[in-house]
DNA sequence: CCATAACTACCGGGAAACCGGTAGTTTCGC
DNA sequence: GCGAAACTACCGGTTTCCCGGTAGTTATGG
């Protein structure tokens, strides 16, 4: 639509908080070598106007309303492999960081960040680098002394956190009770408790899992 | 400092993250009949700059790192109890709404928002109005239905998410172990679970308790 | 083809939690 | 001063959970 964008670097903002949005609309817009093209606040919305605009970067919240920005991010990265995408997330040491990362995300951006960080990563990642934060590379490091859950176990712990019980759960994924509490256990080693109630509120800590609305 | 903000509405901006404040203050500096005179992104902070720059109005986020929100505002409230306070929150249904609707504040908005609400309810809360949004009112309505959780409730609840065993929870608040079961079968009841996971799962989701750290 | 990881399943014992009662004390407002 | 609510405490019984083992099956990858 403008005039002269020639060589500006167009980006896509995915939040679902309005005034983030506009925060970083300013922020960016304010910078003579970028600017905001679209905006979206939903999953949805993303894959759409990404496919429409074909920006240079995308800054994506992990936190969105339905389609989480985890999926949107695999979804975009599957069709369009060389999309540079910045996640835009609340708390370090969410669990989804890693996951976005292994996913196809360039870099991450914590939101209490001072935002001279955040245009300074976009330039960054534009020039096609995968600018990596010393407390994520420590984590990332961390995460191959403490293995992650596995998919089984956090189904298990999922179906904890809504208050089920193994007899339920057993149910719920078709297997045995003692499974099960073999899973269970292996949790709490993983997470360093003992019972389930810490596991869920580790794991919530840790963006293992997430208190759906 | 400026010169001509002769009848416009002074505003503090309280949030932690940085994006955020640039995204109100954007947006209320567009309107010709508000500004914003300083920011803030703690408790600690906002007191400060509260009594530096007499606002008429203080926009307040309640998930503050160190201080909470809401015993920012008890404390502004307590020493100026004329101050006019828009609480800015991430989740509705959170618990931490209706106190600090309690302790004082006069409105709340969600982030999720449209930006143009925000504006609108300034100007409300600077002509002295106590806007109510509907979904608080049936929510405050429903609270006499089924009644909060008692402080004591609170602390078991709150040592429960930190993975206390009930004999731990009786040591910690020096009474019996027999009594910490009482409160917690009070809990469970009240909150509609019946096991200690799913309690602080539903407290969580109602913003009763927070995950610290 | 062998190792590793993940998932599955079982057993027995002990600890903790949950349930349904009853009941005394304090505190607060009417 | 009386009722209501909150906090305290106890009992007996049942269920669930936690722990420490052992072990078979199925990929996955060097």
């Amino acid at each position: 639509m403008a005039s002269e964008s020639s060589s500006r670097i167009r980006i896509l903002c995915v939040d679902d908080h309005p005034l983030v949005r506009e925060g970083v609309t300013r922020k960016i817009d304010l910078q003579p070598d970028m600017e905001v093209v679209a905006s979206a606040s939903t999953g949805e919305e993303a894959i759409r106007l990404f496919a429409q605009h074909r920006p240079d970067v995308t800054i994506m919240d992990l936190n969105l309303p339905g389609m989480s920005g985890l999926e949107t991010i695999e979804v975009l990265r599957r069709t369009r492999p060389d999309a540079r995408i910045v996640v835009l997330t609340m708390h370090k040491g969410d669990e989804d960081i890693y996951r976005a990362l292994e996913a196809g995300a360039a870099a991450y951006v914590l939101k209490t960040t001072v935002s001279d960080d955040l245009v300074r990563v976009i330039r960054d990642v534009h020039l096609g680098a995968r600018p990596m934060s010393s407390d994520v590379a420590t984590q990332l490091a961390a995460r191959k002394v403490s293995p992650p859950l596995t998919r089984r176990e956090r189904a298990v712990i999922e179906l904890m956190a809504r208050g089920k019980r193994n007899k339920e759960i057993a149910a719920d994924l078709a297997i045995s009770e003692d499974t099960v509490e073999v899973h269970a256990r292996n949790i709490f080693s993983k997470l360093g408790v003992r019972d389930r109630t810490a596991a869920v509120t580790a794991a919530l800590k840790r963006g293992i899992i997430h208190l759906g609305g």
